[in-house]
DNA sequence: TGTACATCAGTGAACGCGCGTTCACTGATGTAC
DNA sequence: TGTACATCAGTGAACGCGCGTTCACTGATGTAC
């Protein structure tokens, strides 16, 4: 008798068909969307079960295996993913905006971080609290978050704007509010709004700009 | 064969004393300081288990239930504790500032704040990132804590300091801000010494204040 | 063309572990008569 | 004063559970000759 029922095909009676030769690879993706589907409805570090995670991309525990050396390994994929698409929308968020208007791309940047961490509190809970991204050398996974807000306000600064701090540490000032006003919003200390947290940081944008900057 | 090991006594050889006839509250302050000393240690609320509380404490984990009615109740013991030791120190550090100097005070508050965090990062995390402590009606466990911050910042405008923001919402920003700084720091996606906290949160005082205020 | 074999994707079953919780108990200290 | 009993602090042993990981395997698809 098996310990446990594993297989999501048991729940769901979607038995999954397997790759075709040569395509392994796909499912390494599979888990990692899996993964990502699971802390989405759990919202928890601790909801990402390497059973959880096959039961979710209905295979068998073992298989993980194929594709990730150990646990660790799967949750520094998905965290690197994660990274890649908050990246993204900040990217997209900055291009939607005319070129000229530094302070509004600054703050477009900004709402779209705090979008993504509203909208993906396991996921964000996972990149800004978890002890597993720490990697010692090299660059840290939210540097370039950080990098595209400080080069935001140096065009601020570039083009006229007065700031009452250096670009690199205003960048530092908005970020850091922000990631204490979304994760204060996750451990639901207070019951704002969406909206609201936007606005929260605009106006640390404001704050951070010159009273007449502009 | 008992499953396992559980006694503290089977590793520092110290078998406990019971507490006297009629004194047996006594262990639930026991208990109590055990897990405060384990999450202390191992820093992360997962480290926070029934077992190991009990081993901590020298005793078996069926004491526990005794004193508590399950684990979440323990947690929310803790956290009660917890929040206690966090404002009796910014009430603290609020007093050894005199009266008159209303911005030394927010100050002298903050860095109290901010210390604690830095110097108990399980506490910490356990009191800001749990959900265990929702408790959905009457107030929130930080909220003394906030207004605190609160009095303190409508001291300030009693006493004439310009603030770019009303007393309430330059008291959460502030208060966010500093909440960010720490568990950015906490989960070393930075290099920050506690003194660079610290001066972090001066400065986001000092952005709150007029740029000419007092 | 058929056939033996290699390669691939993925699995079933088991392992040892620590967890939260329950329940009947032990032995020391107090109380009633 | 002695003794039966109640009350207290705390425990030992077990329960069922889900976890991460390993290992020998299965069956389908490709390749060599």
């Amino acid at each position: 008798m098996p310990d446990e029922l594993d297989r999501a095909a048991d729940l769901d009676l979607a038995p999954r068909t397997r790759n075709p030769w040569g395509q392994g690879e796909r499912l390494r993706t599979e888990i990692l969307t899996a993964a990502a589907r699971l802390i989405s409805e759990l919202g928890s570090e601790q909801a990402l079960t390497v059973r959880g995670i096959a039961r979710a991309a209905g295979i068998a525990p073992a298989s993980i295996y194929q594709h990730f050396a150990d646990k660790t390994a799967l949750v520094r994929g998905l965290l690197a993913y994660d990274y890649e698409l908050l990246l993204a929308a900040m990217l997209a968020a900055d291009e939607s905006v005319p070129a000229a208007d530094v302070v509004g791309r600054v703050r477009a940047q900004m709402r779209a971080y705090c979008r993504f961490g509203i909208d993906n509190p396991g996921h964000y809970r996972l990149m800004l609290s978890s002890r597993v991204g720490r990697s010692e050398l090299g660059e840290r996974p939210q540097d370039p978050l950080v990098r595209l807000v400080v080069e935001a306000f140096e065009r601020c600064a570039a083009a006229g704007c007065a700031l009452r701090q250096p670009a690199r540490r205003a960048a530092i000032t908005v970020f850091v509010g922000a990631h204490g006003r979304v994760a204060l919003w996750h451990a639901d200390a207070d019951e704002t709004t969406a909206e609201q947290i936007v606005e929260f940081v605009d106006d640390l944008v404001s704050l951070v700009l010159a009273d007449q900057a502009c």
